[in-house]
Order: C-alpha cells, then sequence, then structure tokens
DNA sequence: TTGAAAGCGCTAACAC
DNA sequence: GTGTTAGCGCTTTCAA
C-alpha cells in the first residue's frame, strides 16, 4: 500500500470524501497535493518550505502537483501552528474623529510607503490599524509587531500593545515613558539650530516662528529649540501658535505673525502648508521674498520647489524613518540585536531654495547633521 | 465534579501543565478562562461572542473573568476555524521599482485613507500589498477579499486573485477583461467635457492639453475626450505628452506646450504637478494667468487654493471613492446584494479657482455630473 | 441550558 | 529520507 493509497482512506480525506470530495471543498489542500504526488503531508511541507533533507527529485515533483492544483497554503493555519503571522500593525495618533491624520500626507505617505517597501522585502506586509483603544479590531488580527506613529502620552493602545508582549516600535520619541522596545526620532533641535543659523547667515536680523499649539513631541521640541536659539543670540522671540492640524487657522496664523508691530524679517513655519500660508500673507502685505522676508517651512512636498519664489524646505525624511522603524521592528520580532531599547536619532535635510536666500540664490544643497547616537543592528538603506 | 475541576485532567490541560502551567506558556486562553470560570469552553465561546442562549448572570460572569486574565482570543485560530480574516488586501499598480506609486500623493492617501475608514466601520482592517506577483506575500496572508488601485491590463495579480476564487474590486475600470466582482470609477469623459466647456465658456478659444503617454484608462479616456470635444466644437487639438508618473519630463513637456507656434490660451493638465510646472512655464513666458492663459489641472492638492493665482482643479473625490470600493467588496465577502458585477460611477467636482476666470472671479463652486448608471446595494457617506 | 468532541490546515517532533 | 501523530486555539454541531 503506497502512502497515497493509505491516504485514500485516511480520517481526513474520508471526512472530506463524505462532504463530497475536494473539489467541492473548494482549493486544494496540502493533504490533496500529498495524495497526488504520492507522498505524506510532511514531504509536502517541507518540500515546499524548503525544509528537511528530501532529494531534489522529491522536492521538484511535489512543488509540481501543488502547481498544478494549484495549492495554497492556508496563511491562518501556519499562522496558528507557527505563532507568526508576518503581519505587522500600523497605525497614527488621531487628532480628529477620522482613524487618521493625513494632515501631514506627504510626510505620512512617504514614511508608510517606506515602511510598507521595507517590510515586504523582509517577508512581512503591514495592516493600517486606528489609533483606537477598540480592542475588538485589534485583537481580530494576528500581529507580529507594531509600528506607531507618534505617540501619545501614556497611549492607552500602546500601553495595552506592549503589555500584551508584542513588540513595538514608535516613530517618534514617545512622550511619557511609553516601554517601546525602540524609537526613531529626528534631531529636532538640531535641525531647528542648524535652519535659524542658516537664516541669520543669510542676513535674518528678527526670525519668527509659526508653530502649533499642540504638545507633541515634534512642536515641543521644536519650540523650545527656537526660544533657546533667541535667548543664545540675544533675540526676543517672535512668534504665533495656532492648534496644528487646523488648515485655516494655521493661515490666520501666519497672517497675525506678519501683521505684528514687531515684524520679523525671516520666519519659520513648523507645518507643511505654514509656507504657501505665509507666502500669501506676505503678498497681502505687499513683502518681497526674499527680498523683505526669508522663508523657510518643515515640509515633504515638492511644490515648494516650483511655487514663486521655490520655498528652503526642511525634510524629515521620512523615507529614511520608515525604512529603520521597520528595520528595528523586524529585528525585535526576530530576536536578532539586543534586548536593551534602541533610540536612534535620524539627520534631517535643509533644502535650501531661494526663500532663504538674499545673496546668490543656488538652488538645492543639504544641510546634514550627526547621524545619531544609537547606530541600530540593521542596515537601513537611504530612501 | 464540576466542569472545572473535570477541565482541570482534560487533554489539553494536562499537557499545557505538563510544560508548566498555564501561566508560563504565555497568554491565558480559552482553557484559562473556562477553568478560571467553571464553566466549559463552549461556554465561554458563546458568552463572549454573544452567542448562545446563556443565561445574563453567567455570561457577564465569564465576561469578567476573561477580562481579569486579560484574555484575547487568537485571530488566527478563529480565521482558521471561520474562514474568515477580517482581512482586505489594498494594492496599487507599479509603476516603478518601489511596490507603491504615490506619485498621485494626495489622490492615493485620501482614497486610501477612506477606505481605512470604512473598512473599520464595518469590522475589517486593510493590508498594504505590493501588485508584483510573488505569490509566497499574497499567500502568506489570509485575505477576505482585494481592492486593486488602477489595475493595468490583463494584470496578473487580479487575475490570479479572481481565479482562487477570492472577491476583487477595483478602483479604476479594469482595462482587459477581468473579473473583477465590481469596479468603481469617474466619468471622466463627462468630466473633461464639463471642464473644456468650461473654459470655453471662460474664453478660451483653443484649449490645449498635457497629457501622459501611459496607457492606462484614465490618460485613454480623458484624452480620447478631449480629441471629441475638439471635433465637436472644430478646434484643432493642441497637445504635448510625456511618460506619465516622471514629474521632470512634465515639466518639459509643459514647458514645450506653451512655447509652441500655435499657443493654447488654456491648458488642462491631466496630472497632479502639471498646474504647478503650466504655472512655472507661463511665468517663463511671461504669461498671466488667466489673462493669458486660463489653467485647469487635475489635483487633490489643497496648494493649488493658495497659489499664485489659484488655479482651477478637477477633483476626482478619491474618499467617496475609497468608500464605495469598500463597501462593494464588503458586500461581495459577506454575500449581501447580487452576484453580477456592479459598475458605479462616481462624479467628479470641478473647484474653479482664479485661473479659470476671466472675469469676475468667484471662489468655489463645484459642477457635479449625473451620479452613475447601476447604483450599488450600499450606502456610502461623502467623502 | 451546558458540555464533549470533532476538526479548521498546517508544522514539527519523533518514529521507522 | 519519509511517514505518523499530536496538537496550535478556537467554533460548532450534537448529545446530555
Amino acid at each position: 500500500m503506497t502512502a497515497a493509497e493509505k491516504h485514500q482512506v485516511s480520517r481526513a480525506s474520508a471526512s472530506r470524501r463524505a462532504r463530497g470530495g475536494s473539489r467541492l471543498s473548494g482549493r486544494a489542500g496540502i493533504r490533496d497535493v500529498a495524495a497526488a504526488a504520492g507522498v505524506s503531508i510532511t514531504t509536502v511541507s517541507d518540500a515546499l518550505n524548503g525544509k528537511g533533507r528530501l532529494p531534489d527529485a522529491t522536492r521538484s515533483h511535489v512543488r509540481e502537483v501543488a502547481q498544478r492544483l494549484g495549492y495554497r497554503p492556508s496563511a491562518a493555519a501556519r499562522t496558528l501552528r507557527t505563532g507568526k503571522s508576518g503581519l505587522i500593525g500600523l497605525t497614527v495618533t488621531t487628532y480628529g474623529e477620522e482613524p487618521f491624520t493625513f494632515t501631514e500626507f506627504a510626510y505620512f505617505a512617504e514614511m508608510a510607503r517606506a515602511a510598507t517597501s521595507a517590510a515586504l522585502a523582509r517577508g512581512y506586509a503591514l495592516v493600517i490599524l486606528p489609533a483606537t483603544s477598540r480592542h475588538d479590531l485589534w485583537s481580530n488580527v494576528a500581529l507580529d509587531g507594531t509600528v506607531v506613529i507618534d505617540p501619545s502620552d501614556e497611549d492607552p493602545v500602546v500601553t495595552e500593545l506592549v503589555r500584551s508582549g508584542l513588540p513595538v516600535v514608535s516613530d517618534g520619541r514617545p512622550s511619557g515613558s511609553l516601554p517601546v522596545a525602540a524609537w526613531v526620532d529626528n534631531d529636532h533641535e538640531e535641525a531647528v539650530r542648524g535652519l535659524l543659523d542658516h537664516l541669520a547667515e543669510a542676513g535674518a536680523r528678527r526670525i519668527g516662528l509659526l508653530t502649533g499649539t499642540s504638545t507633541d513631541t515634534y512642536t515641543r521640541l521644536s519650540t523650545t529649540a527656537y526660544f533657546d536659539w533667541c535667548a543664545r543670540v540675544g533675540q526676543e522671540p517672535v512668534y504665533e501658535h495656532y492648534p496644528a492640524h487646523d488648515h485655516c487657522a494655521g493661515a490666520v496664523a501666519a497672517d497675525r505673525l506678519l501683521a505684528r508691530p514687531d515684524r520679523p524679517d525671516a520666519v519659520y513655519g513648523l507645518f507643511d502648508p505654514n509656507g504657501t500660508d505665509l507666502l500669501a500673507a506676505a503678498r497681502r502685505y505687499g513683502l518681497r521674498v526674499p527680498e523683505d522676508l526669508l522663508l523657510v517651512c518643515c515640509s515633504e512636498s515638492s511644490v515648494y520647489a516650483t511655487t514663486e519664489p521655490p520655498i528652503t524646505t526642511l525634510s524629515l525624511k521620512p523615507g529614511r524613518i520608515g525604512n529603520t522603524v521597520i528595520q528595528l521592528l523586524i529585528d525585535a520580532i526576530e530576536g536578532i540585536g539586543g534586548d536593551a531599547p534602541v533610540h536612534q536619532v535620524m539627520p534631517t535635510d535643509l533644502i535650501i531654495r531661494t526663500s532663504s536666500q538674499r545673496r546668490s540664490p543656488r538652488t538645492t544643497v543639504s544641510a546634514p547633521r550627526s547621524p545619531g547616537n544609537a547606530p541600530g543592528p540593521s542596515d537601513p538603506a537611504d530612501a
């Protein structure tokens, strides 16, 4: 009696048969392949997964039969058995009622693109999940780990995830004492210092800041760095703030900043839309850029390359961050690298355009910073 | 002997115990909850899933115990058992080597946001997957269905998915004869006609087109509609095309279009960056917008509201599309609605700004079209 | 009303 | 080398 023949009367096959045979039960299973190839299911499993020490002949024969039968292994069964799903959660802290903040469109999109790409390269896929604490959703999907973008103070979702033993890596340093396995962030303070220095070198005497009222780390660090810089060079701070992620409020604040009696002769806008808003405001007040007003804003958008005039932007390099976050997370999942939490600080790029140059307007140059303090175990590519 | 006591000596518990007890084996399982609550695992399952006819007392008691033990049902096991994962694949046709095309950032981001949101509302999560035919990735995740954005001709991935019996709904009508369960698309031809009429009404005598060389449906339909319109009004077509999704080529083509001897007095750009490119080109040739040149481009980006001058855009309403696609897909997954493929055509919005108005520049108005031919079974909200 | 038992499809020990 | 077997943790008949 061959293996295949034995299989004919085996329990599983019988129950299948009772229900009308494998054709009616939908897709072919590993048993069908085994039967058709005349081997056992173990051999099929090993052949398809490249395990065991099978002769190449068997391996290729099984593969061929599986192919012919259109066999697709069940991801659910594999996950249940191995405890690994190959799925990574991706979540963004919510600011509104929608499950995602795409206010910073370009940043998020690029970060997500890079993360997805990096994960895929290592055999993982990303699942987009909301930052709400709705357990049912999170527990309905088997995750190997999670990436959290901009975790808020003591984020309940993150806390819960970490407590359940799931590796969590965050984009942006966690505000409180969230016990994430690792985090990646830009050196925001250094970035602001560098950019203010750049403006000062271009001739700015009084640099203003357009910032948000929100207390997230990015806003806080950047604003603090601005005040520190002002204190150091002996300039009185000139700033306006508004509820971040409220575009209209941003436009109004931009206008307010340029309407002040102590009008700044240079402005740095912390958020993506600030550039166009400030440009529009400058136009209303008849201020020429860069002659009367120097402008820099933090943005990943390429539109600032073609505005009139082109605007100098600070890029946070979201692609690089997304990639790094994923490498760190997968390393943690697979137990590569140490157990100690990794904190990786990434440099930013100042893309210098006309709006911040009074003299000779070169086109584009970058002013990278030091590459960070705690090099991770991986080798993140650039983005 | 109570159920709980019997459970103590049951097979599963024993094997667990042999490995050192449930505490060491990680998270609490349904058996632990059953034991702690003094009921059977069936009762736990029913109590937690709101099934069966249990007294409320039992139900709440079980829930409480589960809560206390920090019990989280295993998604993998449930998926294996029920055949439903609650996961929906999201894929975008690739144009480059990267797994995603975010060239049309704003469109994709907004579409994905809306889709994610809609899916979540119905208890599903989205998994981002590459359009490559790498089987290993697709078969590593248990999907209930898939959304395909911009399926290309006879897309092998889509074909494969459909053949495996998975419901597939596409954003953008499939070019060939891909047997998707449903598709959603804009009425591109009507959109172009409406927009050209609008330009003509604003005084345009010769309207140019900036378009792509790619053969995707959007480009094809829009370009054809342009030629048809020209034929109807008796205008000679004036157009330049370039490899879509190549930003630099777009800028060059924009320049070329305005450098022609038969220079158009109005231009429609099919792709997002065309607006700023055309504006830059106009500036180089000393053309005032809208006085010398009327401008419209297809874009979801809000930057066109603050350019100088603000540019009229055609919005494809990606949010609405993302939502509809998901409703259709989940309906198909859950067997709601008929079996016949649904083709839903969605209206576009023309957001009229200064760049297309020679007379009184009102701020913003929409020119919606007919709501489509085959109303789907769902009730997609607006976005 | 509640419980026992049978698997969902696969992988990994461990026999042969 | 290859096959047998025992579950992964859950849902779901079916019996009590």
